[in-house]
DNA sequence: CTTGAAAAGAACTGCCT
DNA sequence: AGGCAGTTCTTTTCAAG
């Protein structure tokens, strides 16, 4: 494993937030030149610690104004039953995230919907018809804030 | 709200998953030259579709190898006590996500831990302790796919 | 680690179809 | 709307302290 000292972790903090930031702009941040700053960027990224970048969307923006979670468990739990119900939450253009997960439910989806309405459709033409759905509960976000997580 | 035509929504198919593509990479994926595709994300950028930039991290690879889920029912429903939960929970570094939902739940929290026994330490020390927490529910992620989402 | 420099490429601008 | 040409900036690599 990589160990990152200080340094890395400031950068990664930075980064985080915004990847916008050029390599200069992050080496004043943190204290040290623009060389610097760039071969740790870039060991960082070598090393899988940066894992990629992105550009975060507003569904709101786009007129998806509904972020429903859904937690599911499946009725019968076969070896194929998970990946059917894999392969067929997939092909859902309306899911964002799939998580497989342990505890009450086996699966978590996050929905984006442009109204309760059509969270509707989706939830009965959709997901109550995905191969071994059994308990599903939904919660509907209101507020989301993401926090910079263990790097402090 | 800004109408998209498909080569703008191709453009956040792309970005979406990989923002590390030049305009002219993005422009030559679509069909249109440097300063078209440029002008383009310019223009999604400045209406806000794209709201920004980020590096993504793999837990993993920084020694973080478990995530939990956890939704959270508050015990007693004040005005304050949402206020005082949203601020104590911000305050707990291993909290990556903090959703205010309706539904079963109030919050769903994303948790990040370097093991198991750790992730116990945070919810026994830093989760059941905070102000309000009525029932806890958790969910181990094993894994994580992301889609497009409602763009295709 | 730093500074400075140079080459490549990407970002940005103005003009034209 | 898109394309072309040119300018400015960052990125990327180098040498040297």
């Amino acid at each position: 494993m990589t160990d990152l000292d200080d340094t890395d972790r400031a950068i990664l903090r930075i980064l985080v937030h915004d990847a916008t930031q050029s390599a200069a702009q992050v080496g004043r941040a943190v204290g040290i030149g623009q060389p610097a700053a760039w071969r740790r960027i870039k060991r960082l990224t070598d090393h899988g610690i940066i894992a990629g970048r992105r550009v975060m969307l507003d569904n709101a923006a786009l007129g998806f104004g509904v972020t429903v979670f859904l937690g599911i468990r499946l009725a019968a739990k076969g070896r194929t039953s998970l990946e059917d119900f894999e392969r067929a939450v997939t092909a859902i253009p309306e899911v964002q995230l799939v998580q497989h997960v342990l505890g009450q439910f086996d699966y978590r989806l996050r929905i984006t919907a442009r109204d309760i309405t059509d969270f509707e459709r989706i939830l009965r033409r959709r997901i109550m018809t995905l191969p071994g759905v059994g308990q599903v509960e939904a919660n509907v976000m209101l507020s989301e804030e993401r926090r910079p997580g263990p790097l402090g």
